[in-house]
DNA sequence: TCACAAAATAGTAATCATTACTAATTATTT
DNA sequence: AAATAATTAGTAATGATTACTATTTTGTGA
């Protein structure tokens, strides 16, 4: 009995959702269709699936949680200007193979690459000024 | 005048502890030099340093933020067993050159990479369970 | 089909790191 | 030394997240 109503719409709402959410952007998208949801279920239900491994957590240091729906390997763009977070994909950052980590014993399980700079968009904003 | 008694003593004391301390822990370590001063002054004396690229933050994801007084270029390896945070050379993990994304018009300017895993001592600790 | 037990929910209260605020203090400038 | 500006101590406020509890939902097995 894992997969209610509620948490099946969470889900579906993260993963159609590119643009990384809030557990309160979820909170507001969900509640269109099911008006009387709890935050609370939303951020419980957030975390059962992060727990999971269905879904994903991103610490981008505004002090709010992200999520995203793929759990491809991949890391995050964070553009200064406007605050988006783009996707990258593997070929586009070098990969670490940890070779000397595990050398020196280190058993590396995760890792979060996060780069921050500024987007396309913002950059090309900036050279029209 | 930038550097005031205090904020010196905090700058000293983030120098010298290279535990990655959080702010309370600051606090705490400042205290016993200087019983009265304020955790709201440390607070703000840790972001202006921050902010004057003359100490790094760290975010981890543990709901409080580390300081780091090292800020030459390297990543951080957190243990997932004892929560330690280790310092890695740029030599022991790769580093992009970040070709492919300023080819697609991505500015990078900063980069957290945080290695999640096991540290040497907690695997032994496990090798000899 | 129906009752029972386990899990999930809604709604609200509590937590806790961090920030904001203010009056008092300290340092700098002329 | 007076005027001015920055900094501080102490406290209150903020806000994302978690905890709690009574109620509802859901799956299972007779």
């Amino acid at each position: 009995m894992n997969y209610s109503r509620q948490r099946e719409l969470i889900l579906k709402t993260v993963k159609e959702n590119k643009i990384h959410p809030t557990a309160q952007d979820i909170y507001e998208l969900v509640k269109e269709k099911s008006p009387n949801i709890s935050l609370g279920t939303v951020y419980r239900d957030l975390n059962f699936l992060a727990e999971a491994g269905i879904i994903r957590k991103i610490d981008i240091g505004d002090k709010q949680i992200h999520f995203d729906g793929d759990i491809s390997e991949h890391c995050h763009f964070v553009c200064l200007d406007c605050g988006k977070i783009h996707d990258i994909e593997r070929k586009d950052y070098c990969h670490d193979e940890n070779k000397n980590l595990i050398a020196k014993g280190f058993i590396p399980l995760r890792k979060d690459v996060i780069i921050y700079g500024q987007c396309p968009v913002c950059n090309k904003k900036e050279r029209e000024n």
